[in-house]
DNA sequence: CCGTTATCTGGTATCGGTTTCAGTGAGGGG
DNA sequence: CCCCTCACTGAAACCGATACCAGATAACGG
């Protein structure tokens, strides 16, 4: 708890000069005031630094839910890129809340010099009033309506759902039922259009009662999978749109006794971290995760050191398709004999 | 970035009564002053008022890697219960390193009012630098060495071994491995005291063998068990002492192409994310992840708050035994004719 | 040895609040 | 109508650092 005013008396020179040693400027008693420091344990206080200098040494980290592996993913590598810069993670979450969201930003503004955000909906104003606020953010994963002035780091979502739909019609599929989360977030549109353009590129039509919309909570893809293998014509395969719904549609098929991929396909948007030990492993879209993370902490440090001000940045990076056992073509039984060309549904046996 | 001073000029009042309005003290220019800090959109510096009062509004959580989910169910639960206490989370990997978590706890310790910390060791001297800088903090899930002043929250890690011992004794197993952490932490040596009891209690011995150290990270699991394969006599089952190196096992066992329980039972303390999927699910030791950490924060809080000052406190929450798929009997090639006193050595093919 | 310049120094204002202390005014009682 | 009390007010000190500015040393050339 010595403060500089101790170090100086100590030294017998001012605090100025003190603060010049600490500076690492030349300073005529600096062996004086080396010694008076260890002797006192001094280190400078940073709340008195943040408030002389405006610097506050923190970022805030928004994200829906660090339980989220691939957001604990994001947060790992949001501390590895910005270890050594000086900076602190102040970790919020917003429960997938935009109210909760515009709270946590509200709080955390004026402790922090920037913002790693993964909004909960793209209507979100909370980054706006932070652009207002002159407080620089860096979008994860989700972008925001009217956003173009931030930094985005986003996931090629259309290329890794079109590249799932492909799979899954090159595998000979034709009932297709979708898991999607909102529309109003980034991930939940991409991944839509993504896979509606798969389908079509196969020439199939994205039939309206497999368009089903989560949450992205494991709750949502559980009921919606026990919804769809209710329907007098269950689909022979299924796409999710996140980890978390793949993990409830997984239950889901699990209870019903429904076998993946004998009665059904399932592929998911991102991988598991026991996707490769489930029985059979899990067929999805990979993305880097900690790299994302990493790359947005990079984006947003060279806006604080740099000072950069030029408009948003936008990075997309690719999925890469793994395919892996939970999907095959349709069983006999499920495939129609003539392949119709818009609406696949030729009738067969529902599963189980 | 309106200051107290712009709001009392437009009021016609000193910073003063301002101030005074602010903390809810009776003041008669109320009405205009409520006025100003609408108009103005003020609201306080956090960091004016910390470098005044003292309190920095912060709380520090140090805890070996957020990626592992048991700790970011803690985090999440750390931050459910400091919601509405005006507390932050400052958030930081130890990557299980005492060198890197001493650093970071220093350079946090001003920053915060407490640290929520799960030490890298039990030699670790991070935290008596804490009491004696009288920074309070909680230690999560593992204890340090001469620690008695510190709160701790922790899992009955004996308890819950012994039940995994006894579990795997009752199935008749004698040829028993265990992948263990490090013995110079909590969990490891809790974890370890608690099997070996649990298979004495069945006369057992743990034969120096099947007595294995990892370091409890994904990796040491996978290697460990590789080596207990590549045994003359390889285990019939196997404990392994988290979640982590649990996955370590299973990720070896797949590759070696062990049947799980046919050939081999396992069973873990924690329960993955997607323990019951697996096939066959994981029979497993379970706790409350995410009550552990609230209670740990709640811990903290009111020491924070109350002014707690009495010696440190221990709480220790209960385990539970998940039986599930993954453990069974011995299968005949492996069970002994005779089952011998203390080692359980009797021949019998290898697995495989 | 002196004048000039280049370094280094301390006093002080400042960041944005809170708190003390000595008033100032209003209200009540006599 | 005066005095006393009580509630509220503003000036100023303070939290712990940094930065400006003027003044003091030292270094240097002549």
């Amino acid at each position: 708890m010595a403060t500089i005013y101790d170090v100086a008396a100590r030294a017998g020179v001012s605090t100025a000069t003190v603060s010049r040693w600490l500076a690492g400027q030349p300073v005529r008693a600096a062996a004086v005031i080396r010694e008076a420091v260890e002797e006192l344990g001094y280190s400078p206080s940073p709340m008195a630094q943040s408030l002389k200098s405006g610097r506050r040494g923190a970022i805030g980290v928004v994200v829906p839910d660090v339980t989220n592996p691939f957001f604990a993913a994001v947060v790992k590598g949001l501390e590895q890129a910005s270890r050594g810069f000086g900076y602190h993670m102040l970790l919020a979450n917003s429960d997938e809340s935009s109210e909760l969201e515009a709270d946590i930003l509200a709080e955390l503004t004026p402790r922090v010099d920037g913002f790693i955000l993964a909004p909960a909906h793209e209507q979100d104003l909370g980054p706006h009033a932070l652009s207002e606020a002159g407080v620089p953010a860096v979008l994860l994963d989700r972008e925001v309506s009217g956003g173009e002035a931030f930094d985005v780091v986003l996931v090629d979502n259309e290329g890794g759902a079109r590249a799932a739909a492909s799979h899954l019609v090159s595998l000979g599929h034709e009932r297709i039922a979708m898991i999607n989360g909102p529309t109003d977030t980034t991930p939940g549109r991409g991944r839509r259009a993504g896979f509606l353009a798969g389908l079509a590129e196969g020439d199939l039509a994205l039939d309206p009662v497999y368009d089903m919309t989560g949450d992205f909570r494991e709750e949502s893809g559980r009921q919606i999978t026990l919804q769809l293998l209710a329907l007098p014509e269950s689909p022979t395969a299924i796409f999710t749109a996140n980890n978390l719904m793949t993990v409830g549609a997984l239950k889901a098929l699990r209870d019903m006794r429904v076998r993946v991929p004998d009665d059904i396909s399932i592929i998911g948007f991102d991988d598991l971290s026991l996707g490769s030990l489930l029985q059979p492993p899990l067929t999805c879209i990979a993305r880097p995760d900690v790299e994302q993370g990493a790359l947005a902490m990079r984006l947003l440090l060279s806006r604080l050191t740099d000072g950069i001000l030029d408009d948003g940045r936008h990075i997309v990076l690719n999925t890469s398709l793994l395919v892996r056992g939970s999907t095959r073509a349709p069983s006999a039984a499920h495939a129609p004999e003539i392949r119709p060309r818009l609406r696949a549904r030729s009738g067969g046996a529902t599963s189980e």
